[in-house]
DNA sequence: AAAGTATTTAGATGTTTATCTAAATATTAC
DNA sequence: GTAATATTTAGATAAACATCTAAATACTTT
């Protein structure tokens, strides 16, 4: 859980999270909404794909990325119980 | 909004929301459930602070923070965009 | 006003992290 | 199998960050 949140503390990381939720994309064209190097995009997807937030298939010779939004609701459980509601996120595990 | 996800990113500063969520402290009330130095809680609740995501009002001689949730409800409309629902989460500016 | 309690500021230190360049690996096409 | 494209790994560097000790500030009580 920690690792989710360090994960997110990055701006980077984060906008290839908002790519992501509107479509599938291959590193190099994540890397292509950027101005950083390939290399350090990728090393942005791995501490992404570590926890959990996406995740990766490889498809010829690209490596198609995707979202895995059961690990945000981990999250937004957290922030609904700082916020003092009892409403819970309902994950894809106890549907 | 990145300095908000900075903030979140440490366990100590998210452990100090989770306490005030239940009550209000004091600064020495918050130091007491660390096993780190004052000054150093100080400088945590001096980033959350920064951030709005706690609030704090002098009482005497002590310093009693609070929560502020405003902030999180902004976070927590990111994540609803992440996860493609258009539910927001109302704020009290909009009410 | 002096002593005691609460909190913060200042400065130092070691660790973590974001980024780069160069090189390695993997796949496809000729 | 050699060349071209896609991606990752390795190693280096500079900036950011969590933590500490020592000192400063602020308030209360006697």
């Amino acid at each position: 859980m920690n690792e989710v949140f360090k994960a997110l503390a990055d701006p980077t990381r984060r906008k290839i999270l908002d790519l992501l939720k509107n479509q599938d994309l291959s590193a190099g064209e994540i890397a292509d909404h950027f101005e950083m190097t390939k290399p350090t995009i990728s090393h942005h997807l791995n501490t992404l794909k570590k926890t959990g937030l996406i995740q990766d298939v490889k498809q010829g010779q690209f490596v198609i990325y995707s979202l895995n939004t059961t690990v945000f609701h981990d999250v937004m459980n957290w922030f609904m119980g700082v916020m003092q509601s009892d409403y819970k996120v309902k994950g894809e595990n106890e549907k």
